[in-house]
DNA sequence: TCAACCTTGACACATCAGTGCTAAGGTTGA
DNA sequence: TCAACCTTAGCACTGATGTGTCAAGGTTGA
């Protein structure tokens, strides 16, 4: 049985047991599994849980933003679209003549008469 | 006063008040103030808030998220470490010599030796 | 002036993330 | 064989997210 086992690898990384079994729910670290079911951390999953650890600390970041990092890195639409809404300026009264937007986007009445309609 | 108050903005973009009022706590969307201090949504922001709503129903994501992808955008540094994180192999057995690695890691009672100590 | 709006602060509640622990049952190795 | 390990499932608790609502007090505009 050529890995170490759960509480092995907990010893090892600083994880508990536990947070092992999370950590692989989340789909960020998924070691191998023996005949039986056992898990089996080799060296590449033991520096990654390792490594973790220091991301996590050094950064003030939690497993989801990891998982969701891990998203954008494996989904290029997902990252387009986050990428697409920064590019939403944050404003540019410029690309209306000053004071037309205002009307464009209706004025107080108006705005209430159509969500009654 | 040029530019939409809360309730108003609200109106228009689908959001509550109440959760303009969070959006702008987490950093995603800041209306600049009028000289008491009132909100003031300008189309740039008024745009922002109705794709975000899009962003998070069409992706599956949080505005925890979107803060976090905020964050990879303006520090580079934490997107650099992040993604040397998943540059980390998965496994790689061929790193060193087979059924090596495991005596590197040090065999069970060593360990266990190592922890008491 | 005064109704209708705005502000911040706080109570409340559901859901999820993170984490520990126990239970019931299978695996392993000296 | 049997102690020591593994598995999944589930209860439980803290803290954060997301969201509503109410209170006390300032702003605005007809």
């Amino acid at each position: 049985m050529d890995g170490l086992t759960i509480n092995e690898a907990a010893e090892t990384t600083g994880w508990s047991p536990r947070m092992l079994r999370y950590i692989e729910r989340s789909g960020l670290i998924e070691p191998r599994r023996s005949a039986a079911g056992y898990r089996l951390y080799g060296p590449g999953e033991l520096q990654r849980l390792r490594t973790l650890r220091e991301l996590l600390a050094e950064h003030e970041m939690s497993l989801g933003d990891v998982g969701f990092a891990l998203r954008l890195h494996r989904e290029p639409t997902l990252q387009h679209a986050v990428e697409a809404w920064f590019e939403t300026t944050p404003s540019r009264p410029e690309d209306v003549p000053a004071g037309d937007w205002l009307s464009w986007e209706q004025t107080k009445h108006e705005r209430l008469l159509a969500a009654i309609t």
